[in-house]
DNA sequence: GTAATAGTTCAAGTTATGTTGAAGTCAAGT
DNA sequence: ACTTGACTTCAACATAACTTGAACTATTAC
């Protein structure tokens, strides 16, 4: 039947391992169906899920949000556009942040560069600790703050 | 003396753990030196090098690189300007391609959210395997390919 | 000078994300 | 029916990036 993949084929499909398949599973990711012998069975829904956890893992995402934010769509059935549009809504502040922060990085390094600091130990924007002092520990100008 | 910093005032300075930053010592990342009784002084330069170190992991580098990468800098000195600009300019491209994965995502998520797929099985965009199997095992397209 | 605070090393523990290996079972082709 | 390759579980290992704890020492404030 051609609409169920053996855990091979969405492997291969998915240019993964096996066991990253089962791990996923384990981990509630994703889910499969078994054959009567035991061995797990994937709708093509599976191929979609997957290529979103690996997107999100380039975001910097742990599984555990991933798994949170997927929670959305609906388990085995592939989303309607509904459910589609609102999941990838969901994604979008994520990404636009992400974005800002490597831009901030990249424009800062740049400014730095040709700010015309005379000495880059007294720079403001490089200087994490030097200036920022005064917003009180932890103060960073490069790193973002994430929740501990 | 002013311009030494204990590794509580530099952590508190970082906002980080001490023991992070005897970590990064031990992994070769910073450098310190010693009072007669053992105890590490940083000069301030570490804090920008930390900074950066930082910086570099939300772009989702591991250590390892973060260090090699920071071999192009004097471990002790601060930086001249020549050799901050090479630096700098070292990083772009690790920026442009981490920023241009994240739009590319951005986008795709928006056009399926637009592009009229009638099926969101049978998108192009969204299923990596279903089109992309002519590609080879492997193919996909949200995910970048990255190093072993 | 002494107490409190902050530092030292080293080993072991933690979380995340899988991979690997052993021992055995299923599915498919001939 | 039998062989072969793909599958199963479960436990253990791997790597990264730290953190924690124990036992001890330095520095600083009074």
């Amino acid at each position: 039947m051609r609409g169920l993949l053996t855990i091979g084929e969405a492997a291969a499909r998915l240019g993964i391992a096996t066991s990253a398949l089962r791990f996923y599973e384990d981990r509630g990711l994703i889910v499969s169906t078994r054959t009567s012998g035991g061995q797990r069975r994937y709708a093509r829904d599976v191929l979609r899920r997957v290529s979103f956890i690996r997107a999100a893992q380039q975001v910097g995402l742990p599984l555990r949000e991933i798994k949170s934010s997927l929670a959305q769509l609906p388990p085995e059935r592939a989303p309607s556009k509904e459910e589609w549009e609102q999941f990838a809504e969901s994604w979008r502040p994520r990404l636009s942040e992400q974005i800002r922060l490597l831009e901030a990085m990249r424009d800062r390094l740049g400014n730095c560069i040709g700010c015309g600091c005379q000495s880059l130990d007294s720079c403001d924007i490089f200087n994490p600790g030097d200036k920022a002092a005064d917003d009180g520990p932890g103060a960073r100008y490069l790193v973002a703050d994430v929740a501990s």
